[in-house]
DNA sequence: CTCGATTGAGTTTTT
DNA sequence: CTCAATCGAG
């Protein structure tokens, strides 16, 4: 329709986006012929631009209609992310270009919104939904919690049960901490693991099982699963994409296939193999445009079955399947954070000499900042333990917010940090391996403040509030327990309905805390109190579970409608944004129960249905809370409050920036404690890769060319903290416990010397950050890279 | 230096 | 509850 030349031009007086000011941007947008394109692209170098411009470029310049289009990303925000940036430039060029009355006609016939942009999964659904064999009906996809509950209800709990001794030596090598499974439903969560890993690796099921007669247990239980699962329609995402891949081979999909004309990847770097296949058929098939974007320093998603190894070889592997040459260009222009910041990532990574061998070769050159050194430092708070940093913390941001300026010291030479005019707690982020606020002891009942939960407290003693709905567990919040107390009060009186479902001990614990908070609740009689208020409203329901006849009350009644009655009188449930998130969890989980229950989440009145619909509803949807087995997702939050400081695990920040960003690189970390080890430096492989070795014997395409497990595990904490540190666009701050910070005398080993990935040590136990001393004596000077405050 | 008592630790992520 | 690091006594 227009030249490429035109093209930029548009693009730059639209968008205003020059692309000749950046040539890797612009090669990435301009490059046409048949090799695919592999763009390698750091932090904040702007790939999703050039991924959105390369799209709109296939549609302006090479007239590819939207709907023969395919954009793929990896999690549905990034999706969303695109599909956003996408309609907003587009919409803009198009309008333009309708200005010119030649193109009018062309323009027209394009709309936008037909273009598919969505994660693989999701497109697999699609494409199994538009194009059902003969007498098929469209598939149903039961995630997370669900597809557990279905693995557990077919194969898994005969299978496991009957086996329990030669599955529990195998799951041990597995386990956290490599002991048997402590309950069934640690158990399930290996097998499930398992389950999962065989069909994304596209293991040769027969050779796995001859290993040895418990491989053979687990291959037994997979089995059972996916027959029930396919006579019944559903899927897991597994599955789902195991049977997109057959129908491409069986070329039962080649008409829809062919409507491919263009394939963009975003993330390559967290596929794994069955993804890989599955886009290298695509390819094979209908020869679209391809163009693969990724960053092997950003994989993280190893436990999902994500290989860095098939991005890394990607040239390779993709030559010998589908005959494509490959063209890769670097993107290492950064335009998100201060040169301090970016100087500070790349000697993370550069400063660990066993971390280059893991990089795709040739690396790409090291990320420049494009905005240049700004003057603030990295700076860095560390304190004896978590009490006192989340405190100093919480005054650290109230001084900041209050005073929109907060004066440091380094070394004598004053500066200041100042607030933007419009800065909030929105715009800061804190970053953490695991943000939950308290921890439930399972040796001693107890809850167990940890770092985020002092934080917590410390910000809500300053008048200042967080948002950090997944925190704590869905059990543990005392508004959750209030609701679902009413839903066994009215659902169980008598106490009944739970035994069938064989409750493990800490599930009855939670369901009778449940019951007393909500009995606390009533005689505390909450608005809307009139109408005898809450208390009348559960003693029907409670006449009913017992078989009182009562006219007035319909024959069946869907669960969720009660939940939404119930939340009137709690009110947390009204307006607070982290509640919002929570009824979300609370209705999912009981919906998706509902795939697996005859009874679909209805209650009923009579009959023996009185009692069985009851039963459904504790054991598939109020037991999995109960047992912790439910995961609260935030993204259905558009945004968070701008008053509100978000906390966040650092596998949730990838892709998002913020202006200033808190690291907790060890706040609990107060001695060289080995079940930690695992988290700053490891001395073991870790179970996930433990398993890859175990199953790369039986792939059907060999993966990765040999790399230590240790070395394996290693990478991913130094991934892990680059992506941290990579976010922020002007203040990275690190917080941690003091005892992260000496050197003494002594053996690395002992003497309490902390050894940590975060903190700049090199996997060989060396510490650049130590500085050689000089002279006779010890104690040996610590001089991190950053000002301490 | 050795032994036994005391203390403090004990996962995370997504379609 | 279990494991490992540290501490204090001998």
């Amino acid at each position: 329709m227009i030249t490429i030349h035109d093209y930029k031009t548009l693009v730059r007086e639209v968008l205003g986006r020059d692309l000749e000011a950046n040539l890797a941007q612009r090669d990435g947008v301009s490059h046409q012929d048949d090799d695919i394109l592999m763009i390698v692209a750091g932090p904040g170098s702007g790939k999703t631009s050039v991924l959105v411009l390369r799209a709109l470029r296939h549609v302006l310049v090479d007239d590819i209609l939207p709907e023969h289009l395919f954009i793929t990303t990896f999690t549905r925000k990034a999706a969303k992310e695109l599909r956003t940036r996408w309609l907003d430039w587009g919409t803009l060029l198009l309008s333009t270009l309708r200005n010119n009355r030649n193109l009018r006609d062309a323009i027209n016939r394009i709309d936008l919104n037909r273009c598919r942009i969505d994660t693989l999964d999701s497109l697999a659904q699609q494409a199994l939904t538009e194009n059902k064999m003969p007498g098929e009906v469209a598939p149903i996809v039961a995630e997370g919690s669900a597809s557990k509950l279905l693995l557990k209800r077919t194969s898994f709990s005969t299978i496991y049960d009957a086996n329990k001794d030669v599955l529990d030596h195998l799951f041990t090598r597995y386990t956290f901490e490599g002991k048997p499974p402590w309950n069934r439903g640690e158990a399930l969560a290996v097998a499930k693991m398992l389950c999962e890993r065989l069909i994304q690796d596209r293991v040769n099921l027969e050779s796995f099982g001859q290993m040895s007669p418990a491989y053979q247990k687990v291959v037994d239980i997979l089995e059972g699963y996916r027959n029930y699962l396919q006579s019944t329609n559903l899927f897991d995402f597994a599955v789902l994409e195991l049977r997109f891949l057959e129908r491409l081979q069986d070329e039962s999909l080649k008409e829809w296939v062919n409507g491919i004309k263009a394939l963009l990847i975003d993330e390559y770097q967290d596929t794994n193999p069955l993804q890989e296949a599955i886009y290298f058929n695509i390819i094979s098939t209908s020869s679209p445009f391809v163009t693969v974007v990724g960053d092997d320093d950003q994989s993280m998603y190893r436990f999902r079955g994500g290989s860095v190894e098939l991005f890394t070889q990607f040239a390779n592997r993709c030559a010998a399947v589908t005959g494509k040459r490959t063209k890769r260009i670097d993107m290492v222009a950064n335009y998100r954070s201060s040169g301090e910041i970016v100087n500070f990532y790349n000697s993370h990574i550069r400063g660990d000499a066993g971390f280059i061998p893991t990089r795709i070769s040739p690396a790409k050159p090291e990320v420049v900042s494009e905005r240049g050194v700004l003057g603030t430092p990295i700076l860095g708070m560390f304190r004896e333990n978590t009490v006192e940093l989340a405190e100093s913390l919480a005054s650290w941001l109230q001084q900041l917010l209050a005073n929109r300026r907060i004066l440091l010291n380094n070394n004598g030479e004053r500066f200041e940090l100042c607030l933007s005019h419009e800065g909030a707690l929105g715009d800061f982020v804190l970053l953490a391996h695991s943000i939950e606020e308290a921890k439930y002891n399972r040796f001693n009942g107890n809850a167990e403040q940890r770092f985020a939960g002092h934080f917590r407290s410390a910000m809500i003693n300053r008048g200042l509030q967080i948002f950090n709905p997944r925190g704590r567990s869905l059990r543990t919040i005392s508004s959750v327990q209030q609701l679902l107390g009413l839903l066994l009060l009215c659902l169980d009186p008598e106490h009944t309905r739970t035994g069938a479902a064989y409750p493990t001990n800490e599930a009855k614990f939670f369901l009778s805390e449940w019951r007393a908070a909500a009995t606390t609740l009533i005689n505390q009689n909450p608005t809307p109190s009139d109408n005898g208020g809450l208390g009348r409203f559960v003693a029907q329901w409670q006449e009913v579970a017992l078989g009182v006849p009562n006219g007035n009350f319909p024959e069946d009644w869907p669960a969720l409608e009660l939940i939404f009655k119930l939340i009137t009188w709690i009110p947390g449930f009204q307006n607070d944004p982290e509640h919002q998130v929570w009824l979300e969890a609370i209705t999912r989980t009981v919906s998706s129960a509902g795939m697996a229950s005859p009874y679909g989440m209805q209650i009923f009145k009579s009959g023996v249905h009185r009692d069985r619909s009851r039963e459904s509803f504790i054991r598939d949807a109020l037991l999995p809370i109960a047992e912790n087995e439910v995961d609260v997702d935030e993204d259905i939050m558009p945004s968070v409050p701008r008053n509100r400081l978000q906390l966040m695990t650092i596998h949730q920040a990838k892709g998002l920036e913020f202006p200033l960003v808190i690291v907790d690189v060890g706040s609990h970390f107060t001695g060289n404690w080995a079940k930690q080890r695992f988290l700053r430096f490891p001395e073991e492989p870790s179970n996930i890769v433990k398993m890859e070795d175990d199953i790369e014997p039986h792939l059907g395409t060999p993966l990765r060319s040999y790399r230590s497990p240790i070395d394996r595990t290693f990478d991913d904490l130094t991934r892990l903290y680059y992506v941290a540190y990579s976010r922020p666009q002007s203040v990275l701050m690190l917080i941690g416990c003091e005892s992260c910070l000496a050197y003494g005398r002594g053996k690395a080993q002992d003497k309490g010397i902390i050894p940590s990935i975060a903190l700049g040590w090199a996997r060989d136990r060396t510490w650049p950050w130590r500085q050689p001393f000089r002279g006779r004596r010890p104690p040996v000077r610590v001089e991190p890279p950053m000002l301490l405050i």
